[in-house]
DNA sequence: CGGTAACCTGGGAT
DNA sequence: AATCCCAGGTTAC
């Protein structure tokens, strides 16, 4: 379920009215896409940078797509937005996924040949700023090719699942956005963890529709305190409600301010900065290493879940194969991972834990599937190539409900 | 200090 | 249909 919602409004006065699924968005230009088959009218097609001058006056849209410079091999879409990193990005179309960096909202996309990302700002305060926004944010300076390189050297199991789930890359999110989205994350699924973060999201300033979706800036510290436990459990949050309003507290009352605390452990050592997040109610050290390696710049931090304890017990520390994921535990598993793997090991553990994903292994040859639940249904070779990973990836887009395809089609 | 039982909720399995 | 189980855990005994 990942319908935009039309939630009660945390509170009553900021807010713009709740969003009508159904109803198509309104734009200023059809939108149209970045293959080279699209049919574009000629003088649209001459400023490749249109401008146009929104409602407001003061934010502009860029009317087309542009190129990010970036390959598939360096970033993966679909690798990298719905596979539990964040839960801010929805995805508008094929290939494509729509999010919100501070006050920007951005698509971005693969090219329908070539692969390559393509990016478009629907609506921003300043074109340059929203640009390095997005490079920030795609940890754009981190070389995944070369990275991998070094892990596939020292494990040969990496290098094979490499091959066939390039591009996955480990996002560098907003420290405020990103604890709170994994604050709702604890014993909790994917479905319900959108659904409470589109609900904290829904008090933010709304910056625009795309896709179907309501997309709102993430709302800051003094606006997220306006939220009260209680609200929250009405909207579904559970015991997770006083997690929220209790971090929110703490944070608030951080000499400095909240945010600016957060930001302050980027320079910090891991340990330190999982002790400090570690402080904050609902925040354990599961929630804690994703914090610090989706936001804060600890590359080696291992988000130790049961996923990767399999990853664990089954191919690096075999001994410890049946027994229980405990506290200690943990520890032992995320000091193995970095022996393994290096100052990146948190982007080892990203790919690894990819694959163990069921929509993944279905696209993996069969050689990767566990013991436990092998369905023979899905019987590929071992040479299987980008385009049959691509058709595999569309696959799982057209499995969503009719009702998402038919909206998305609709609103192009 | 290490191990266990509650904790909210909802969808899918039994 | 009723119940159990699980979902990228954390907290309190």
């Amino acid at each position: 379920m990942k319908r935009p919602r039309s939630e009660i409004p945390l509170s009553a006065a900021s807010r713009s009215p709740p969003s009508l699924p159904h109803t198509p968005p309104q734009r200023l230009l059809k939108p149209h896409n970045c293959k080279a088959t699209s049919q574009i009218s000629s003088k649209k097609h001459k400023n490749s940078i249109l401008k146009v001058a929104a409602a407001a006056g003061k934010t502009t849209h860029l009317a087309t797509w542009a190129p990010l410079d970036l390959t598939q091999s360096e970033l993966s879409l679909p690798l990298t937005f719905p596979t539990g990193q964040t839960f801010r990005w929805k995805q508008t179309g094929p290939l494509q996924y729509t999010g919100t960096l501070g006050p920007h909202l951005i698509s971005l996309k693969h090219h329908n040949q070539n692969g390559d990302v393509y990016y478009r700002i629907h609506r921003t305060p300043s074109e340059s700023a929203a640009k390095s926004a997005l490079l920030d944010f795609l940890n754009i300076d981190i070389s995944l090719t070369d990275i991998w390189a070094e892990f596939s050297a020292s494990d040969s199991r990496f290098a094979e699942l490499a091959r066939h789930l390039k591009g996955a890359r480990v996002l560098r999110q907003d420290p405020l956005e990103c604890l709170i989205q994994f604050l709702c994350s604890s014993n909790n699924n994917i479905a319900r963890i959108t659904k409470m973060v589109d609900f904290i999201s829904s008090s933010g300033e709304h910056l625009g529709s795309v896709g179907g979706f309501e997309f709102h800036e993430f709302p800051s510290l003094e606006r997220l305190a306006m939220a009260t436990e209680q609200e929250l459990r009405e909207a579904g949050f559970g015991y997770r409600a006083k997690y929220v309003t209790g971090t929110v507290d703490a944070l608030q009352l951080k000499p400095g301010g909240g945010a600016e605390w957060l930001a302050s452990l980027r320079k910090l050592d891991l340990q330190v900065v999982i002790d400090a997040l570690c402080t904050l109610p609902g925040v354990g050290p599961k929630v804690a290493a994703c914090i610090a390696l989706f936001s804060l710049d600890q590359h080696h931090a291992i988000p130790v879940d049961t996923h990767v304890w399999q990853i664990a017990t089954r191919y690096l520390l075999p001994e410890l194969a049946g027994a229980r994921l405990t506290p200690k535990l943990c520890g032992q598993v995320a000091n193995a991972f970095v022996s393994k793997y290096g100052k990146y090991a948190g982007w080892a553990q990203t790919l690894l834990f990819i694959a163990e994903l069921p929509a993944q292994k279905t696209i993996l040859p069969s050689q990767f599937a566990t013991n436990k639940e092998i369905k023979p249904a899905v019987e590929k070779d071992s040479e299987v190539d980008d385009e049959q990973i691509h058709s595999s990836q569309d696959l799982s887009w057209q499995a969503r409900s009719l009702e998402d395809d038919l909206s998305w089609h609709l609103n192009r």
